[in-house]
DNA sequence: ACCTGAACACCGTTCAAGT
DNA sequence: ACCTGAACACCGTTCAAGT
């Protein structure tokens, strides 16, 4: 290669992309796009760094280590979570709770459908980034400003689970889904292959197995937040009975 | 090193190891008990092998790649799930559904939080092992033992998600959690602490952010268990309604 | 202050070769 | 039939060195 050849490439692609120093901001932002784009497999510290045209120990003067990369994307992800639905904010208190709470998950949802790997690493990730625990902070708070008691929103935040990010592990689909092996594998798992039958007579589109449609997603959610709504409905009984002597007393809840 | 030692060794630990030739259930039940004691990310290819006194290559012969060695070890908790439970089989139809349903999944916990590595594990397999799809299997027939339409079951085995096998996936604790900073923390995330506040009031145990104790655990199954069993009588209600002409239909699910 | 080259200790996997 | 040695193409990370 002849130095003008070098010349000519470094006035176009590499320098261009060096123009703005690298930044932690700039690192993290590339190692989302190469999850989105490549996979999650693909985000490695190497390829990571040629994405970014430089060499990969270049990138351990920004982030400490991959560790802090991983943790970084997920917190981005909230980041643009916290976009999506207009901010953290919770009003003091909310008769519509419920709904509020729903339309949060399902933003958080929709977010997690555009970076299909960040379920799984969030549920990799010990501890909580930031932005994370701002969304976590903002679930609590809306539990809080439909009157349920702390210890009723923090079974409530158990009982959630991953499906408070918007989002629910799934099997993946058995590969095997081709439709003349079906009586084989009524053999072995009779009462499934009964169900997926049924289930498949009625959506042909549906796969084998589990499937994350956005129907069974609300399902599940559906169902807890109704459950919570009874409980919530129970401990206002129970406060309504305790202060049947005097006036309201100044926080029922707790 | 002499021939005597080399000798020595060999009629002692290494040759022991390797009276009983390689198989694939010796290498699965070695990686079983590897990630038992060293961790998931100890089991690596060659330090199985090591543990199994043989050279790395030497396990290619009895399993195809690592992949492999992953979907064995997490088919093997699920066997041991079935002995937990006295076996998958299911009953023509129970009126006791809900406990039978309740009883298996807990078993299957015990066995989880035996292996604290299976969870993520099977989370991150995609396609369903011969025993996994048997277990399975059981939790759709339980279901349908109690009189629930398929489609009433699917939409369970959605909303159950990974808490059908015995866990939900858990945010970690955060490592920050000394009392002192416990104001700080409010700054950032007023909810969230003062819910801390509260729960850990009530239990000095409990650890900041989340924990996958028992209880939680059951207050998240019941919920859901309670919310099936609602739909289920609302189901019987419609089907009574639809069959007021004649005699009771042969099947009255789905 | 910011980036790099060479090196280290690991991975999973192949392939031809040993017994 | 079963196991091995050497090698390949990768990892994340260190450390001293360049500008």
């Amino acid at each position: 290669m002849t130095r003008g050849r070098r010349a000519t490439m470094t006035s176009t692609t590499q320098q261009a992309r060096r123009r703005t120093p690298l930044s932690r901001e700039r690192v993290l932002r590339a190692a989302v796009d190469l999850a989105d784009t490549a996979g999650i497999d693909a985000l490695t510290v190497r390829r990571l760094a040629e994405s970014l045209g430089v060499e990969a120990m270049s990138l351990y003067y920004h982030v400490p280590n991959k560790e802090a990369i991983l943790d970084g994307i997920v917190d981005l992800v909230f980041t643009e979570i916290e976009g999506e639905v207009g901010g953290f904010q919770v009003p003091e208190t909310d008769a519509a709770w419920h709904d509020a709470l729903r339309v949060r998950i399902l933003g958080a949802r929709r977010v997690m459908l555009r970076h299909p790997w960040a379920p799984a690493l969030l549920d990799s990730r010990t501890g909580l980034a930031p932005t994370t625990a701002r969304y976590v902070d903002s679930v609590v708070g809306t539990l809080r400003s439909g009157g349920l008691s702390y210890d009723l929103i923090h079974h409530a935040m158990h009982a959630l689970g991953s499906r408070m990010f918007g989002f629910s592990q799934e099997l993946g689909e058995d590969d095997d889904s081709g439709d003349a092996d079906l009586a084989q594998l009524a053999a072995m798992v009779p009462h499934l292959a009964a169900m997926l039958a049924v289930v498949r007579h009625d959506d042909p589109d549906s796969t084998l197995g589990w499937c994350d449609d956005q129907y069974e997603f609300e399902f599940g959610l559906d169902l807890i937040l109704d459950g919570l709504a009874r409980k919530r409905a129970l401990e206002a009984q129970a406060d309504a009975a305790t202060s049947t002597a005097g006036t309201a007393a100044e926080d029922p809840r707790d």
